[in-house]
DNA sequence: GAGTAGTGTTCAGCAGATTGAACACCCGAA
DNA sequence: TTCGGGTGTTCAATCTGCTGAACACTACTC
């Protein structure tokens, strides 16, 4: 990826109100983005453009931290990580009514559900119920998915407002793709955006994965803060039916009206 | 690696290569260790004795790095966490493993199993496998659990030298409980690990929670570096035998070795 | 109203973190 | 052996991020 995100390219020439502390970020994010997970202390100073000396301290500070740990000459990610993602999610009481309200569902109890949340550009998973054992998901907590390849994330992105969504999605730009059904263009993208917009569900036809179908409908944003967070079922497309698909909509959004209350 | 806790206490005296950078890190601890998870910029700068200005640019670089959120005057920890938390996980080629063997263990595969991960004189769950719907157990992946409190960390204990259980649990020292059969002392402690030492698993009853027993091994570390895992088994007390824990702990005993082993 | 206690923000000056070249080290090749 | 390419570490000079008092602001109380 080099200079794909570079959040500050080059020489971070735009000034941070604390310099050390965005380039440690950048450092962690390093990490999270490598194939291996494990880089050296030359590769990141190469990679971020950080002088050797200074990322050498970074690294010093964060490994105090146990943000990062040392194996021989290689750096890879911590464990207080673990805590800190967890921390969060233990603060999100819609995670935890989430379990609660798939377990007695009638038919949701039975499939596998997943609460995902907008990030950027991208959808990050933060919890899953599995009630069906045959789909076993890859795809773990905190895994990051494209929003235009699951139906999450359209749903999500069904929620914003169409400048938003330009501006994320110019006309004419390439989406990345995972199967022949994967939407291939911005164009696509919004045309589906608008059918959601009517149906008030999103529904994703082998778009990430061949053989899986999946539904999905956006929790309304309570309040002006905190983040947008949507509902996934996910089914196989072989034994799946509208009849079900329209059933399990409807406890979706059921849920989703109740997480959107902040009275629970 | 000199004082480890250097950075508690007041105006963390103890020089750091990147100051900004720990302290930044205390500012992530501070939030994940807050009760309801929000704090101001008044309250961090004074539990963390900076200075409110300084503060302030701090909170705005984690901010731009979505380590941290502003919610209104409050702020809380950032989502990007649950992405760096994952990644460190999905790099712990252990927890796959873990995965893949418990469902086709044969007594393994019906039961509630846990990988756990020493942190100091925590124990940290790193992923659970949930074959009994029965056992629904209370605690998340990522979260801290005592060590004396589990049997997990019980059994990780064990495999540490006494030194350092000593400078861990001098005598005397109190532990702290969550049941009547909680272990209440170092010593009670000392004498459990001698135990576990000598027949290779640990066993907790009902020390935890009530109603609920656990068993437990240590994977033996692998090489030098690399944290110390353990796994653990939990089971209703009402129907759990021993010829049934013997099996479980039999196959724990198989998938600890075959995780300690670096070829798989 | 004025008063009080809390919030976060500003800015000039100085303490100090950052820097890059030089250093020490390890490994494999010639 | 000596070389070359790779690693991470050192240190004094410099430039910059940190500081603290003063500020602006809101929300209460009286």
């Amino acid at each position: 990826m080099a200079d794909s995100r570079s959040s500050r390219s080059e020489g971070l020439g735009a000034s941070s109100p604390a310099p050390a502390v965005t380039r440690a970020a950048a450092v962690l994010e390093a990490l999270a983005e490598s194939p291996s997970g494990r880089l050296t202390l030359s590769d990141l100073s190469r990679e971020l453009g950080i002088p050797k000396s200074s990322t050498s301290n970074l690294l010093l500070a964060l490994e105090e931290a146990r943000l990062i740990t040392r194996q021989g000459a290689d750096f890879a990610l911590g464990r207080k990580l673990v805590e800190l993602g967890a921390a969060y999610l233990s603060r999100l009481d819609e995670v935890q009514e989430f379990y609660k309200y798939c377990e007695q569902a009638p038919t949701l109890s039975g499939e596998t559900v997943r609460i995902a949340m907008l990030d950027g550009d991208h959808v990050i998973y933060l919890a899953r119920y599995e009630g069906h054992p045959a789909v076993r998901l890859t795809s773990n907590i905190g895994d990051k998915m494209p929003v235009s390849l699951c139906s999450v994330g359209k749903a999500l992105l069904a929620q914003l407002h169409d400048h938003d969504i330009d501006s994320m999605f110019p006309d004419g730009m390439e989406l990345p793709t995972m199967t022949a059904n994967s939407l291939k263009t911005a164009e696509e993208l919004k045309a589906e955006i608008s059918t959601i917009r009517q149906q008030g569900y999103a529904f994703e036809d082998e778009e990430s994965t061949v053989g899986v179908v999946c539904l999905a409908v956006p929790v309304p944003t309570h309040g002006a803060h905190g983040p947008s967070l949507g509902l996934s079922v996910t089914a196989l497309k072989a034994t799946y039916s509208e009849e079900q698909g329209a059933l399990m909509v409807k406890e979706l959004k059921e849920l989703a009206r109740s997480l959107g209350n902040p009275m629970g």
